[in-house]
DNA sequence: TTATATGTTCGATA
DNA sequence: TTATCGAACATATA
């Protein structure tokens, strides 16, 4: 699920959960710990009769304020959700849930458990801390091709490098590079200025949609290729060229071959 | 059975 | 020291 826009509509979705409630008491669900990066004791004592305050969101991470105490630092990984639910039983996959006193509780679930749950003093030295780059959402065109063009590595690994600019993902990536008819082996050195100007339009476009369509794909406009992306799917406009897959980067990469040519 | 999945990190190598 | 690459992580599904 989780690339800029789910994690910024998950964010919308926490904040509206969780204002003015508080939490009597939470539980943890992965017996071998893997995605509680902070002690459980410790987001027991900060989380325990606490409320939330302001939330952030930079790139793909998550960061809810906890009133006068740390912040909640959350990652989705690969797989990682939020799901509100009221009773006893828990949501599919849950690793970790918050109670309100209301009778309403949070749970956070993760499949795949790449997820991250921990505890912050500061977001932005933590962000520091990985090197993140600027939000897409927040970079400007500038700072983004600077950062984008360097390197001989293929443009779509530089995309997905979340220390260059953070926020995009697996097929944002896809999506951009079709958008903008360019071949994801291309050497992010040999992107012109045009073409990276071309691609931040492009990234902020896409996530921007997505945002407001709550992150269902299904209600993207028809020419969105994140409709098409799969090996041998026909996009309206290239009827002529099926879809292809390539690796890149050990992420699975799909390409219209007719409109995305190497070395251009 | 093998391959793949919307992400990040770590070790090896250059 | 920096850049790059591939493997690893955990689990389900095709």
């Amino acid at each position: 699920m989780p690339e800029l826009p789910e994690v910024e509509v998950m964010r919308r979705y926490f904040s509206a959960a969780v204002e003015g409630q508080q939490i009597v008491r939470v539980s943890f669900h992965d017996p071998l710990d893997k995605i509680f990066k902070s002690p459980r004791e410790a987001l027991e004592k900060a989380l325990t009769g606490a409320r939330f305050g302001e939330t952030q969101r930079i790139g793909k991470y998550f960061f809810a304020h906890i009133a006068n105490g740390p912040w909640l630092h959350l990652h989705f990984g690969m797989t990682g959700d939020l799901v509100l639910y009221r009773g006893n039983e828990l949501p599919k996959y849950t690793r970790f849930s918050f109670h309100f006193q209301s009778g309403q509780n949070l749970a956070f679930c993760d499949l795949r458990k790449f997820g991250v749950i921990q505890l912050t003093d500061d977001p932005l030295a933590f962000v520091k801390e990985l090197s993140l780059g600027p939000d897409l959402l927040k970079i400007n065109p500038e700072d983004f091709s600077h950062r984008l063009r360097r390197g001989k590595v293929a443009i779509k690994t530089a995309l997905l490098d979340q220390k260059r600019v953070a926020g995009i993902g697996n097929w944002i990536a896809d999506e951009m590079l079709f958008d903008c008819a360019l071949h994801p082996l291309t050497p992010a050195e040999k992107i012109s200025k045009e073409q990276a100007q071309q691609l931040w339009e492009s990234g902020r476009a896409i996530v921007e949609q997505a945002i407001a369509e709550d992150t269902h794909y299904g209600a993207f406009p028809a020419g969105f290729f994140v409709h098409y992306r799969k090996g041998g799917a026909l996009h309206p406009e290239y009827p002529d060229s099926p879809v292809e897959k390539l690796t890149v980067g050990g992420r699975g990469t799909y390409i219209v071959p007719a409109r995305q040519k190497a070395g251009n």
